[in-house]
DNA sequence: AAAAGTGCTGCAAAAAATGCATCGCTTGTC
DNA sequence: GACAAGCGATGCATTTTTTGCAGCACTTTT
């Protein structure tokens, strides 16, 4: 959309830091890019740069101005979207900022399945901690975020959520793989490797273990949940996980067991927006499949 | 905002109906606004316009596109302000809506005790009946409507009301004058001139009049309070009026009594403005003085 | 059949945006 | 303390974009 080049231009100003690198950046010349500025400023009646030294930030005024463009080009895709809508044919992109956990299995499922139905909509998939996933939403980085615990920031607005059970996973030979819940104790007990500190999970399971007056001792902590599960197939320790990112049947020397509600609280998988956001058409509906999906996940 | 130009085009085209006529309005040759137009469809993703014989109208893509033009109009207005508002100076400018009973005391009084402490805030004051005054409010034509019993719109979103009496008004040597309120038999027995139908005090009035059924047989009917109050000095009729709209000291030859609520239903006097809209830091501030004296106004 | 209205288009002129070279300034380095 | 490197700003020639004029094809009204 040509009328807003100039507010790209000073997106990718901010973005750089100075003029001259974001000039490079996006193939055209420092001094053409620094008038669009200057011209932009004056008609805008006040300065949106501070000028340093070093290159340029954005002052106050600036900042609510970026806030505005972004809005303004979120509301103007889903316009597009919308008219796109009108003539029948499903189009658009659906951006989502998502935990570890949603990438090996329920995400890709969900997303085949609805392209399967409308071809015209493509994604994207950015894995974040669920921190990030919110700021995501309030910079319309990503239209929707589907986190575990979410620090809930005051932007952040719940569409649905799904209650899920933190699962100690573990070798085939390991003693607590005969009981069906496990306690949080005897996995303390063991060896065992812990998501590092900005993980939902995590949280969780600090917040019951000083409740259990036993602290933790991770032998290893990673932001890779992949990794940590296979750590466990080389040192027979416990790695958690939540249940929507395993798949039982094929692992074949892991198993996974419930940790006992007494011990540790149920979690929630959250699916949200930012606050009070019109979402575009496509965003819209696959978060009402979502939705549809995660309800189904709870029934079994 | 030298960005928008081309969506300020079109919205000159659809007032006038077609590309020629625009081009006339604005000072502009038809082929240029023509090829701007078509520049911004092939952008755009799709046709905004249907090409009659005689000109041209807005497809429902155009009717999107032109409802997401006008909020993001309105919200840059609202940044500028903001921006302004960070500088120190309070600056804007602030449209209203509102019915005629406003005109001669209530809203000069307020707007210039207001400009007072302001004085870089702008105002525009339009006189509207009650469907207009929401309908302008959609349209972003006003910030703010103050009506009395309103059609009440779905978009329409109430910031504060003030319950009113209706008044009947009538000459000091009327027999009713004698009395503290008034019966609404009594009035419509008398000679009695009404509002249009477009005035919420003429629906409330048909309504009790349907309850007590005595039908209202007015000898005048008007669009104009300042005519019927005229008129009463002429004709020893009766008229009716909201108290916002009286002032009591002044008219010296005229009195007003209430209408008894057993006969008429209290009506209100509602402050509005567009659903779910951010308004501009200057309405915001001037909606909220509105509010207090409208509070102050019914503690007398 | 003519007249008046519409949207659309080729081409030259006008206007706007861009690129290049350069200035003045601050900062970090030898 | 000289110097180089990096920054934003600016004058001027060049390129790109937009505009105006004239005229086309078409439909409705007279």
């Amino acid at each position: 959309m040509k009328h807003l080049q100039t507010l790209r231009y000073i997106e990718g100003v901010v973005r750089a830091g100075s003029i001259r690198k974001a000039a490079d950046d996006m193939n055209i010349t420092a001094s053409a890019l620094n008038r669009r500025i200057q011209r932009f400023e004056e008609e805008f009646g006040s300065e949106i740069f501070e000028r340093l030294p070093r290159g340029v930030r954005l002052n106050p005024a600036g900042e609510l101005l970026m806030q505005h463009f972004r809005t303004q080009v979120s509301d103007l895709r889903r316009v597009q979207d919308q008219v796109a809508d009108l003539s029948g044919e499903r189009r658009g992109h659906i951006a989502i900022a998502c935990s570890q956990a949603l990438i090996p299995y329920f995400l890709p499922e969900q997303i085949a399945a609805y392209r399967n139905e409308h071809p015209g909509v493509t994604f994207s998939v950015s894995v974040r901690d669920r921190e990030a996933a919110e700021r995501d939403l309030g910079t319309f980085q990503s239209d929707l975020a589907l986190v575990f615990e979410p620090v809930h920031m005051v932007d952040f607005e719940v569409i649905s959520h799904c209650p899920q059970i933190i699962h100690a996973i573990m070798r085939k030979d390991n003693p607590l793989a005969r009981k069906a819940e496990v306690r949080l104790r005897d996995c303390i007990d063991q060896t065992h490797v812990l998501p590092s500190a900005s993980y939902g999970a995590r949280a969780l399971l600090e917040i019951s273990a000083k409740r259990g007056s036993r602290p933790l001792r991770p032998s290893v902590e990673s932001d890779s949940f992949d990794f940590m599960r296979h750590y466990v197939r080389h040192e027979n320790a416990i790695a958690f996980q939540i249940p929507i990112g395993l798949n039982i049947a094929t692992d074949d020397d892991l198993v996974s067991r419930p940790l006992s509600t007494r011990d540790v609280p149920v979690g929630s998988l959250l699916l949200g927006q930012q606050r009070g956001r019109t979402l575009p058409v496509a965003s819209a509906r696959f978060a009402q499949k979502l939705t549809r999906a995660l309800e189904a996940l709870q029934e079994d």
